[in-house]
DNA sequence: AGAAATATTCTCATTATACGATAAAATTAA
DNA sequence: TTAATTTTATCGTATAATGAGAATATTTCT
């Protein structure tokens, strides 16, 4: 196993339910010697990528948070798109959760959200959460713009390997295409139903979606053109954002060649 | 150089200002064969610790939001005090910003704040971003909680080895220690002034503050009674809820013991 | 479209470094 | 204090990382 495999390994093992672990717990885990673990978790340390807590345990460190910070202040889709979550909060016809979502590798993740505080149900979008990829509006909307053979081994990966099966998805995801908009109800958390519109830009590598979630308990069917009128007006206002901010790193990054 | 010494040197060249950069521009900072950085650079991205972004760059990845979420669901700290910042902010006489900060290795980091909406300058602290360790009430609140060795020495690596300026300081914290409070103004943003209270626990190595900022044009020396007020009520409250959180993941760690 | 420029991966021989068993030291608990 | 646990240090060996350069692949430009 490679150095950096291993650190990687170590990591994952963190979660929300389980949030610190001893060297013990580690090499445990992993099967490796202790006196490996504690050189690596050592040097980890060092790093802040962890760090050591009460009872020989040992915990995330702020590395993350720091990295976390640095990704919130630059990156374009968070930039562009957070501040007009709120907004799409208040012109929503009744409560709701709001989503920007995005690809990462065979994952969608919520990237920013925000919750109408009459809310009341806790959603399982939250910032920093990967969510399956293969169920509910928000990553419909993601997937809708991946096609061909990366659709298909997306698909597989993801363990929808049946080739009628995957078909019959393919087909549903290109009615949605054709409509500009994914509703789904209950696919993710009971009791609550999303809409969700695309958002890309490919110069940036940017596959994404925005998604307003309600509970289906308020829902009435005349809310629907509010709804998607609300979606489609706020996905393009961010995507010329992205544009915007696309342009300012470019002229960031060709500041060095202008000079010449 | 170890393979995760050059993996943490990659990221710690993004930055705030830099938030994406090529393999070329890596191996030109490090002076390191870019063969080398793309082999490094592939893994990191595979791990989601980057993405490729347009243009040949490279930007954070994934993980890190991953990995700060988790710590948010999990920091004692955060989980303890986060709720109590927005009632903080509601119960100061004059708008503020509301910070919980913490010692990590050297520095001192904000792991959560509530801007109470009215305040209307933009303090340096922000949750995730380091902070000087030398300057401003936050800080102080954290080290006033140091002493012996362990303080000179972090007082000499932060550039204060004079031994007679190092002595004034350290008297300064100690008259601040006895009143149990901190309060500067101006240190770290100009037209600032800050009122910081400790928070901390041994048990789970938490060494933290708790501060309300304000703008110094709104403050009134008659506002201090009930600042303060504040900020030890709080302050006494998140302590001890951090204890009551930890004897939750006491509970948790020793439950596959107790089952024997 | 094709050619040129750039970006990325691959290969391979060499060397450095990570590895893990074990011992020693330090810290914590009894 | 002693005992138990946690952490660091040592060291020979095996392994994996390294970097130069060639080979592809991708992008850009004409």
């Amino acid at each position: 196993m490679s150095g950096f495999e291993r650190f990687n390994k170590i990591l994952n093992l963190f979660s929300e339910k389980r949030s610190s672990l001893t060297v013990a717990e580690i090499s445990e885990e992993l099967k490796i010697p202790s006196s490996t673990i504690y050189r690596t978790v050592r040097e980890m340390v060092l790093a802040d990528f962890l760090e050591s807590a009460a009872g020989s345990y040992f915990r995330l460190g702020q590395a993350f948070i720091k990295f976390n910070r640095i990704i919130n202040l630059s990156d374009p889709l968070i930039q562009a798109g957070e501040p007009f979550l709120k907004k799409l909060a208040n012109e929503n016809p009744i409560p709701s959760t709001n989503i920007l979502a995005r690809l990462f590798g065979d994952k969608v993740m919520c990237v920013a959200d925000f919750k109408y505080p009459s809310f009341k149900n806790n959603t399982s979008y939250q910032k920093g959460r990967l969510m399956p990829l293969l169920y509910g509006a928000t990553s419909r909307a993601i997937i809708m713009q991946i096609k061909g053979k990366r659709l298909s081994d997306i698909l597989n990966r993801e363990g929808l390997n049946d080739d009628k099966e995957q078909k019959i998805f393919i087909s549903g995801l290109d009615k949605d295409k054709k409509k500009g908009f994914c509703k789904t109800e209950g696919q993710v958390d009971n009791g609550l139903i999303g809409f969700a519109i695309s958002i890309n830009n490919k110069k940036l590598g940017i596959e994404a979606s925005l998604s307003s979630i309600f509970n289906f308990s308020d829902y009435r069917p005349e809310h629907e053109p509010t709804i998607y009128a609300n979606l489609s007006s706020y996905a393009i206002l961010i995507e010329r954002y992205i544009n915007k901010i696309f342009f300012e790193i470019e002229a960031y990054h060709n500041k060095d060649l202008n000079k010449d």
